[in-house]
DNA sequence: TGTGCAATCAACAGAGTAGTTGATAGGATG
DNA sequence: CATCCTATCAACTACTCTGTTGATTGCACA
């Protein structure tokens, strides 16, 4: 459109054989790539993916605005990069923990547990997914349809593990299970907005304060 | 710049005859007005602060993008104006379920209460407010600096409760209030990506369930 | 019917952003 | 020293959004 030279033929652009060249991926390329998605994640986490622009992140690398399309092909890649290994690692942790022999309270308890080890394994990723999924949701690609399909496979994979609970008489029936898993989900997520690795509670803190509060509650004495 | 008539003298131009006329504020212009603030309100919570644009609120309300700005001063305006009622409001709760002759256990359930029923009164309001206090907190005008205090204030003083309920008995000590207090604001916040007002649960039912799992807790039994 | 004023709109300015492209610096290798 | 290639950058396009301004519409009231 702006250049006049012959646009068929495909192949001969510059920047067809950049692009053909990172896809092999060196061993420094990778490297630097991946500096580039740490750098992203990190302040994506401080600022808000919106506010945070292309040239935040390149500023941040003591680099050029222009050479970060040479690891990457566009803001959004840089997000979804970030969030995607962070998504597949949790579910596959899900689906190890229902899969165990265990009532469905102790499944619980370890289930918070990893959800907050990965919070704080896997920072400042695990943030800029729990802030952003919000907003993935309302997008209509192929990766925010995955996205979203693999939050809801975890969340039902809680459910499921709070049904289990229910029937083997290891948790209470009085509040529905999908009450239930939203208060956890709120106990849990809400650390993107306070938590931060080295900070003044370790994570097997956090993880047992939040499953006992879950299980068996704050008070000091049975409900009045 | 663009027009060349006497730019000195300040006093003759329309624009300020405009906000001159705005500022005494007719019957008719604060309910514009406030249909105005209701409507961004609505599409702030759907599309978030950021990517929801003057012009979508404009469409909404079946108008023209300028003239919004005839009754508010800015986007920052109309945000500002969501949040402040309902903080100011949600502080005067805690600052009166604190002066209660109660345990603290009893004044947490009572918030835990008004915490929910405060989401279904103030939607959108609330939730826009949730989602954007951690945008908000790294601004830096007077504004955005109130916004932090009266939250902190808030926070404290649920703190507060806890300390309390640990002192006259009604609640374990074994977890940190703080920590407590996070478990807590996560529960609840957390309706703000899940809840809306005459959906599957009604306010009293969640925060039943969520009083009953904070103080109870979940297990079936005591603990092992 | 004419006048005044509240409310609206068309047009524009200014700033900032994502993404593209062709040239170029700099190091490794022959 | 010459060459090749990786990684970088300057310059540009195209677009979007916020905020401003002066004119204009339309209704109430005389």
């Amino acid at each position: 459109m702006i250049n006049g030279n012959s646009p068929a033929k495909g192949g001969s652009g510059i920047g067809r054989r950049r692009r053909a060249a990172l896809r092999e991926g060196g061993p420094s390329y990778t490297a630097r790539r991946e500096e580039v998605v740490q750098v992203a994640a990190q302040l994506f986490r401080e600022k808000g993916y919106e506010r945070t622009t292309l040239n935040d992140v390149a500023s941040a690398l003591g680099t050029d605005r222009a050479s970060l399309y040479y690891y990457v092909g566009s803001k959004e890649e840089l997000l979804q990069e970030i969030v995607r290994r962070v998504l597949i690692q949790n579910l596959e942790m899900a689906e190890r923990v229902i899969d165990r022999v265990a009532t469905g309270r102790q499944k619980i308890e370890e289930i918070i547990r990893e959800m907050i080890v990965s919070f704080d394994d896997n920072y400042p990723h695990m943030f800029v997914y729990i802030e952003d999924i919000g907003r993935i949701s309302r997008h209509d690609d192929e990766w925010s349809r995955d996205v979203i399909h693999r939050t809801k496979r975890f969340e039902k994979i809680v459910v499921e593990i709070l049904d289990q609970g229910r029937s083997d008489g290891s948790l209470r029936l009085e509040t529905p299970s999908r009450l239930s898993a939203w208060a956890l989900f709120g106990m849990v997520n809400w650390c993107h907005r306070w938590y931060h690795p080295g900070g003044r509670h370790s994570p097997e803190e956090v993880a047992s304060a939040f499953a006992s509060i879950f299980c068996s509650g704050l008070a000091a004495f049975p409900s009045l």
